[in-house]
DNA sequence: CTGAAAGCGCTTACAG
DNA sequence: CTGAAAGCGCTTACAG
C-alpha cells in the first residue's frame, strides 16, 4: 500500500507538504504543489480514511438506518439525503433493519463505533429503549417519521393527513366508514393516523362502530384479513375502507374485488403514502402522497446544522401532505 | 471520548491486556477478564474501528453497490448477503448509483478510499472502463447480473429464460411475438435476453418483422411508449408482447388495456423478474423469477471465499430461474 | 514557504 | 499469564 511518506519521498518534500498539498490548506509554493500532484496522479494515490479519521475525528459518513429498503419510502427519503450530502463531501452509509425493532438499537450502536459523524434515523417506534439510545448517543441523531421530544426529528402531519381523508369520505357520502390500523408503538402510524380518522367522525357526528375498527401488521396480506374480517362482521354494513398504509390498502382492494363488490360503487377503498401499485391498479387507490424527498433533504439540512454546533436547531419539523383524489372513492 | 488507555487504568492492567480481552485472543487470568469487562460494562467503551483498521487493515466492511435502492431486486438481493454476512461479524456499506453509469466507478474508488474488504457491484453495464477499474482494484470485487471474463461473478441465466419465455407464447399459439428490449450496453437484459428470444422464434421458423422489435429504457413510461408504436406501425397484427423487465411489461400491459385490447385474449403480455405490481394486476403480468436472494448470498460466499484467499474461485456462478404462468397468456 | 515531532487509538511480536 | 514498545498513516501546532 501506498501512503504520504512513499509520496513525500517521491517528490522530495516533507509529508507535512504532501499533507498540505491533499488539503489545500497552508502555504505550499506552487513548484512543490505540481511535483506532489504529478506524483500523486502516477501513483494512483489516495489517502487513509481510517489515519486521517483517526486524527480529525471526523469522517464525513453519515449513518442512516432504514426500516425496510425495498419501499418508494426508503428510496425517496434517501434521494432527498443525497442531494443534500452530495454537494458537501458528506457519504451516506445505509443499514436496514427489515423491520426488527431491536436492531434499530442495534444499529444505532454499530455505527456509532464505525465513527459515523452522524445518524439519520427512519424510525417505527418511540420505545424507551430507543429513546434512551438516541439520547445518549455521542453523534447526532435525527429521527424521521416519528415525533421524539428533544430529538431532532421531521415528521409527517399524519393526524391532519388521516382527518383530511376521512373528511373526503364523508363529503363522497360515505357514512360507514371502515378503519384498517398499526399497533399503536408506531406512534405516527399506529397513534395519530387513527385520531385523525376518530376526529373527523366526531367531528361529523358519525359514531364508529367496532366492527369496523381493526389492525395490520402493514403487509398486504393483512390488509387483506382485516377486510375481510370487516365486510364479515359488519355484514357489508362498510360502505369505505380507510387503510392507514397503501400496501394494507391494496390488500383490502383486493379482498373487496374478489368479492364481488364494485370499487367504488358498493366500497370505497384508500390508503396512505402513494404506493407504485396503488397508482398502477384498476380502478386507482385514493392515497396521500408524502414528500419523502423533502423529508430526506430537511433531515440532512438539520443534520449539518447540528454537526456545526448550531444552537437554535428546533426539534420539530412538520412536512406538508397532498390528498390524491383517484378512482376508488 | 473513551479509549483503551482508559480502560487499562481504570482495570489496573497494560492495554496490551485490555486489547486481550476484547478480542479474545492470547492468554489473560479469569481475574484479569473479569476486572477488564466490568470496567467495559460501566463505562460503556467501544473500540474505535479506526484505530483498529490502521492496524489490522480489516474493515469487516463489504461495500455494495446498487443501481437503485427501491426495487425488489435490490432489496432481495442485499437480503441474501446479509443472510451470510451478519452470521460472520461482516457489515455492509450501501451505496447507490441511481442508475448513472458514471458513479458506478466512482463508488467504487471510494469504497477503496474507505477501505472496504471487498466489493459487490449489482452491475448494469460492461463498459471498457468499468471492466478496468475493477481489475485495477485494490480490494476483491465480485460482479452480479454481468457476465465480465476474468472477475467473478453472479449471473442468471438470461439467455435461456428468455428462450423459454418465447417458448410458452409459442406453445400457447403467438406467432407474432412482439419484443421490448433495452440498449445493449447491458450485455444481460439487453443482449442475452433478446437473444433467448431470437433463437426459439428463429427454432420454430417464426420470421421476426422489424416492427415487432422496440427498446425501452427501463421504466414504465417506455414500455408503454414501445408497446404503442408496436401496436401502431404493425397495426394491431403482434399478437403478444415480451417485455424484457416486468416494468417495462407493465407499461405495456396498461397501453393495451388502455386502448381496448383484452389481455390475454386479443394480445399475451409478459415480462422477467417477478415484481410486486406484476403478480398484483388483474390481469396478472406472466414473469421470470430469478433467486435474488440466492444471488446475493451465493455473492457474499464468493466474497468470503476471494477475502480467505481460496484459489479455486469459479470465476462465473449461473443461477436458475422460474416461469411463473399468470392470467396474462 | 517548509519540515521534525508528537500524537490519534489500536494490535502484536517480543521478552519476561 | 502480562506488559513495554513499536508502528499503522495521517494532521497539526511549533519553530524556523
Amino acid at each position: 500500500m501506498i501512503t504520504i511518506n512513499d509520496i513525500a519521498k517521491l517528490a522530495g518534500v516533507s509529508r507535512t507538504t504532501v499533507s498540505r498539498v491533499i488539503n489545500s490548506t497552508g502555504y505550499v509554493s506552487e513548484k512543490a504543489r505540481k511535483r506532489v500532484m504529478a506524483v500523486i496522479e502516477e501513483t494512483g494515490y489516495v489517502p487513509s480514511q481510517h489515519a486521517k479519521s483517526l486524527r480529525t475525528k471526523e469522517t464525513k459518513i453519515i449513518g442512516v438506518i432504514l426500516p425496510k429498503i425495498s419501499t418508494d419510502t426508503s428510496s425517496r427519503t434517501v434521494n432527498g439525503m443525497n442531494s443534500v450530502f452530495e454537494g458537501i463531501g458528506y457519504q451516506i452509509l445505509l443499514t436496514t433493519t427489515d423491520l426488527e425493532r431491536q436492531k434499530e438499537i442495534e444499529h444505532l450502536r454499530l455505527l456509532q463505533n464505525r465513527q459515523v459523524d452522524g445518524i439519520i434515523l427512519i424510525a417505527t417506534n418511540v420505545d424507551q429503549a430507543l429513546v434512551d439510545e438516541i439520547k445518549s448517543s455521542k453523534v447526532p441523531v435525527v429521527v424521521v417519521g416519528q415525533e421524539m421530544s428533544g430529538v431532532p426529528s421531521v415528521i409527517f402531519d399524519d393526524h391532519a393527513a388521516a382527518r383530511r381523508m376521512t373528511e373526503l369520505l364523508i363529503e363522497k357520502g360515505r357514512r360507514s366508514i371502515g378503519y384498517i390500523g398499526v399497533d399503536e408503538a408506531d406512534r405516527s402510524v399506529g397513534v395519530q393516523r387513527k385520531a385523525g380518522y376518530l376526529e373527523a367522525m366526531a367531528q361529523h357526528g358519525i359514531e364508529v362502530e367496532d366492527a369496523w375498527m381493526e389492525k395490520g401488521d402493514f403487509s398486504i396480506g393483512s390488509g387483506y384479513e382485516a377486510a375481510a374480517r370487516m365486510l364479515e362482521t359488519s355484514s357489508g354494513k362498510v360502505d369505505a375502507v380507510f387503510a392507514a398504509t397503501d400496501r394494507m390498502g391494496l390488500g383490502a382492494w383486493r379482498y373487496i374485488r374478489r368479492h364481488g363488490y364494485d370499487i367504488p360503487g358498493d366500497v370505497a377503498v384508500v390508503g396512505i403514502g402513494s404506493s407504485e401499485t396503488s397508482r398502477f391498479i384498476e380502478p386507482a387507490l385514493t392515497t396521500i402522497e408524502y414528500e419523502y424527498e423533502q423529508a430526506g433533504s430537511v433531515a440532512a439540512r438539520t443534520m449539518m446544522q447540528l454537526l456545526q454546533g448550531e444552537k437554535d436547531v428546533s426539534d420539530k419539523k412538520v412536512l406538508d401532505f397532498k390528498l390524491v383524489e383517484r378512482d376508488s372513492v
